[in-house]
DNA sequence: TGACATTGGTTCCATATGAAACCAATTTGT
DNA sequence: ACAAATTGGTTTCATATGGAACCAATGTCA
């Protein structure tokens, strides 16, 4: 009986949690937007950066190509984002908010803030902060940890 | 331009880190034990419990009924586990693990705090014990919030 | 200036996913 | 005791996913 306490493994709380969120912020998005995580995401990074291509989605949400591929297809069609050219280098396409897209961005903001506000309600702030930082740090060692097994660039 | 850091957003946060972690553990399962992580949850809540019946594995887990029953069939087929009659309610069809499947949890486990603790290797113990205590309430508040609105009971 | 390797993106395909339909064993209400 | 509601699990079906093949535009280097 090697005891094991599923509760305190680390991988696994993450997993749950994140579930969970992603769940509840999943529905809001579709309920008041009609957007998908994924959608909201590169809206998310288009909308903080001001213009991003397909490849700057990728490297600050680690979401794979097609995924994105896809993600923008869909809000072109909405025409929530555009392309706009970029000299010198045609194969990239730089997206950018429409005003449409602007505006459903500056309405997902505070909504987005004040879910994440509830979540965190009654965590103490240091403890707040550990959070991050923790998350952070994990990251950077699994993205590590990966890169040096297996796997690959892509 | 309403300012807005994406990497700062807790949810946001949450996803990729939970992303690369499972990504990570799960080619470690694969590779090592030929186990999905579905099915490694399956046995670990076994595993831990001694005993447990598919209700119990979702309780603890989150997984949904139709994966749960998914990864139990293959660990079925693998004879890592094997259903044991629970007299008095036979829809309850509890599992336990076969010595070769305890054989393998044995091995597992080892493995898996090995590459837990890598991934906190550098992290101060206090932040270690904040990000869990953070992850827990975070986890009770998401699960509150969710059923609260539409998410219903299954 | 050509091959040849890279890089940004899209599409294809096989697999994974989860909501809902479904079946069987219990429990509840009368 | 029996119809109706519930609960544990499996299966179906439509959709989501991600790896790999693919196309086009650059970059590289002899």
């Amino acid at each position: 009986m090697s005891s094991f306490d599923l509760d305190a493994f680390l991988p696994y709380r993450l997993s749950v949690t994140s579930n969970l969120v992603s769940r509840l912020f999943a529905r809001r998005y579709a309920d008041e937007f009609g957007l998908t995580i994924a959608e909201w995401r590169v809206m998310a990074v288009v909308g903080a950066d001001g213009r991003a291509s397909a490849v700057a989605v990728r490297a600050r949400t680690g979401m794979d190509k097609a995924k994105v591929s896809r993600a923008v297809a869909g809000l072109l069609a909405r025409r929530l984002v555009k392309r706009v050219a970029h000299r010198g280098d045609r194969r990239l396409e730089p997206l950018a908010l429409t005003p449409s897209g602007r505006a459903t961005f500056d309405a997902i903001v505070p909504r987005a803030r004040a879910l994440e506000a509830e979540l965190a309600d009654g965590l103490p702030e240091d403890q707040r902060a550990a959070l991050d930082a923790a998350l952070r740090h994990i990251a950077t060692r699994a993205a590590a940890l990966d890169a040096e097994a297996g796997g690959g660039p892509d």
